[in-house]
DNA sequence: ATCTTTGTGGGGCGAATCCCCCATACGCGA
DNA sequence: TCGCGTATGGGGGATTCGCCCCACAAAGAT
């Protein structure tokens, strides 16, 4: 029987390290080629042809979800494995449809990441413990809006209010008329936002007001 | 680490025969019960705690979906595994809908098995390669028809790399410089883009981009 | 063999952004 | 009373954005 060749794909050197180091106890299994970002690791599948490709989700520049769609799309033969950080719903089914064959968090026991090769090497599907559910549950109410944290304290009032005007796509020129001010200090405002918060430029402010629940996309 | 304890429910004694076979060859695993009916496997599951149920869909009397949804109520620990000949769209749903965590045909190879019988052991989900399609022909497009697909369907590769891209911050100038092509190019994929989408400005890009997954905020 | 899609580029132009400079006024606490 | 923070506004300028125009090559589809 031929060993599995293995592609990891992870931004994280360390993380790579720690999977050679696991890798290295499996007799069966071998890794054939290493990338640090999704276009390598494209470019690593048409070279080597992997068996299965141990790849992260979250990744600078192209994501795994982008990665696995064209990998499979030129490569259907291979075999893909979501190993990932974040244990989240969107993620998953994004995964899955981009044609992962698996899906695991970084957190498993070494024993569950294996045997979850082995399950994918054969063309089988893989899917961890704690993802199953969003299979059967549809959606969970998990709505725990957390107010209230540091962006009270650093922000003023009148500043939470020109960033969530900012974070709905207004400009400058819109925020002043609802605001019945000058766009000067709309842009004053906007200034003063983005030194408090070291953010330097309307995408990030956008993430930011995100993030603290200023706004709600969708 | 001690066994992992099956109980094998099929109403066919030479299949049962046939699987205490298999199982003399694996030390990790022992049958502790068999049962030739539903009603049996409950009763048995009830007695024998198993860590794993091989269970039939296909039964007179009571039959393996149902027997499932009896077990997973009283026992939610105990795994399930669907053991069947069908390898049918309707009997997949039904039994993962009644709590199987796994499901895999007769056809399947010994290796198959055993591997299946490892996974769902641990909590998680095995799912045999010619049945997975059903999850992404049936079950991920209704669900995430309202989030990620239509991405997919309007946008190229190349767009979708670089929407990523923008919604992470970056300027047309910094993507050309990772990609390796004209800031004039990346401006009019932008473009391009926005015009699929009816959208205009980054603003709006980066907060579609986030309620379709293509980035994520922390 | 032609048409469409995709990806690649160029020029230009008005608007908006981002980052400095500057100022006035109000309220509130030390 | 003297700051200090908050809110208001102006000028200027380098850069970026958003949106038009245009072209050409490769690949697939029909």
């Amino acid at each position: 029987m031929s060993k599995i060749r293995l592609l990891l794909v992870d931004d994280h050197e360390i993380v790579r390290a720690g999977l050679r180091m696991l890798f290295l106890a499996e007799p069966d299994m071998e890794i054939v080629g290493e990338a640090g970002g999704g276009a390598d690791a494209i470019r690593a599948v048409a070279d080597l042809h992997p068996d299965v490709v141990l790849m992260d989700v979250a990744m600078p520049g192209m994501n795994g979800i982008e990665a696995t769609r064209r990998i499979k799309e030129a490569n259907p033969e291979t075999a893909i494995l979501a190993l990932t950080m974040y244990e989240d719903e969107q993620y998953f089914f994004e995964m899955l449809n981009a044609g992962a064959s698996g899906y695991i968090p970084k957190r498993a026991a070494p024993d569950d990441l294996v045997s979850a090769i082995r399950v994918v090497s054969q063309g089988n599907v893989f899917l961890y413990a704690s993802l199953a559910r969003f299979l059967l549950n549809e959606v969970l109410p998990t709505h725990d809006a957390k107010a209230g944290d540091s962006l009270t304290e650093e922000l003023t009032p009148r500043e939470r209010e020109v960033l969530t005007h900012i974070a709905e796509g207004k400009t400058n020129r819109e925020i002043a008329d609802v605001l019945i001010i000058s766009p000067k200090t709309v842009d004053r405002h906007r200034e003063n936002i983005m030194q408090k918060l070291n953010l330097h430029s309307r995408v990030e402010l956008v993430k930011y007001a995100i993030s603290r629940g200023l706004i709600r996309v969708e």
